[in-house]
DNA sequence: ATCATTGAATTCTCTAGAGAACTGCTCCAT
DNA sequence: ATGGAGCAGTTCTCTAGAGAATTCAATGAT
């Protein structure tokens, strides 16, 4: 039989995130706060830095510490942007003022930079989805105060954009979806698929993501009224930026 | 000046794990396969322990493998449940006594265990939002095929629904918005506000999620088509498990 | 005043090694 | 056959140390 009957104490690094925890959420370590960095940890415990570097590596997986390397490890602070999914339904009698997310609800403004635009042949899912074989892309990167919070690449039917503004930089006053009414084929349904997920090297680049932050995965499909597949949007969030919102009716 | 032209070449364990990566994602490595372990990979590239379990954590982190103490590191399997977010909680479903989870797993059953239901003070936030002091809180874990995927925690006005069976373990059928309407205040209006995170600890081993899972947070507020709020219900859902749809009209 | 340089502080990367904890398999006694 | 013991392999935790890369503030030169 074994001879312990402690139920297994934590090892060190996990107790020593576990009191830097308990010290940001009951608010003592505020946003922005200055963490004891590794050499305090060190001195602090008595451990080596590797150790003291696992248990700030907890912190900062769980999203709560960001690192600043040659500087410090910070509390991390969270504002995010509001992003709201079916406008029309969203008003302001529905949970204005009650919202569970602190979040910036007046709207600060989007930059966009990186614009990309392309005729590509359709890989095997957006040529699944768009039903069909030659697709023009758009790929863009929005930020707002200079943060990028949001990579976001649409992809448009070769056949039916083909000659519009679409396929240009600059599609016009109204964009995109004021294009498509012009071609006659207006969105009037939308379906959003909705994932989050590690982000992969490219996107931590992109999005100049800390480490331990996720990002929320929304592939946007935009229908006409008569069902036909005009658009697939697939947008990459920057999960500590946003919160979004949903709205319907049972 | 700086005089490295050079677009500084990155360190060994990030140049590892991208090569591992680029394995898995190419389809040579598969749902489950085992990865090159601390000690292959130490003799494969002459490196030491620390640096080995550095590029593992990596993937780990990304949530592309997964480590099996005293076994090895496999990449991960992703199959996940859609969840549907308006539709699913229509009136036809609700009134014929079919709880909502059973409709959008199509066969997989979601199982129930612990259970809890009690009468608390409402937290700030929670009261912010029901307009009300004390609460009927129901917190229940869903699982999947013998897998925790999500932990639900309702709260209720504690005037409104004091004495139904809401304040009961067993709500009976139809679930607790069938209860809702008996009491006349069915919700019409639903509204729900999604984050992307990483776990916590406790959140941790309730879903037994492995290394490198963000977790979904949704909190959906429903409302009776006066505008009174009678439920918030805050869900945590294993990221690696779900797919949420929404459906809106523009 | 403005700009460049320096230096201390800090995180990041990596080496080398050791023991603990756990898994899965084989082998042996029953 | 079945259960238990033992063992090899693996991940997990931690020590001790060193140099690289970066940040930030102070200092000095222009």
């Amino acid at each position: 039989m074994s001879e312990s009957p402690v139920p297994h104490e934590p090892p060190i690094y996990r107790r020593i995130a576990d009191g830097l925890r308990a010290r940001i959420l009951s608010g003592e370590l505020r946003d922005g706060d200055r963490l004891p960095g590794e050499n305090a940890l060190m001195a602090e415990y008595a451990i080596a830095r590797a150790t003291a570097r696992q248990a700030l590596a907890v912190l900062i997986n769980e999203g709560l510490a960001v690192p600043k390397r040659g500087s410090g490890v910070y509390v991390r602070l969270f504002k995010p942007i509001r992003r709201h999914g079916s406008r029309r339904l969203s008003r302001e009698q529905w949970g204005q003022g009650r919202a569970i997310w602190d979040a910036d609800t007046r709207g600060r403004p989007f930059t966009v930079d990186r614009v990309e635009v392309a005729l590509e042949r359709a890989g095997e899912e957006v040529a699944g989805v768009l039903e069909s074989g030659e697709v023009w892309v758009r790929r863009r990167r929005y930020s707002v105060d200079a943060r990028p919070v949001q990579l976001a690449t649409s992809y448009f039917p070769a056949h039916l954009v083909e000659g519009s503004a679409i396929t240009l930089a600059d599609t016009g006053p109204g964009g995109v979806y004021a294009r498509l009414g012009d071609l006659g084929v207006p969105p009037a349904h939308f379906t959003e698929e909705v994932r989050a997920r590690m982000p992969g090297p490219r996107e931590i680049t992109l999005l100049d993501l800390p480490g331990g932050t996720p990002v929320i995965v929304i592939a946007r499909t935009a229908y006409t009224s008569g069902g036909l597949p005009v658009e697939l949007n697939e947008m990459v969030l920057d999960s500590a930026a946003y919160v979004l919102q949903y709205d319907f009716d049972a």
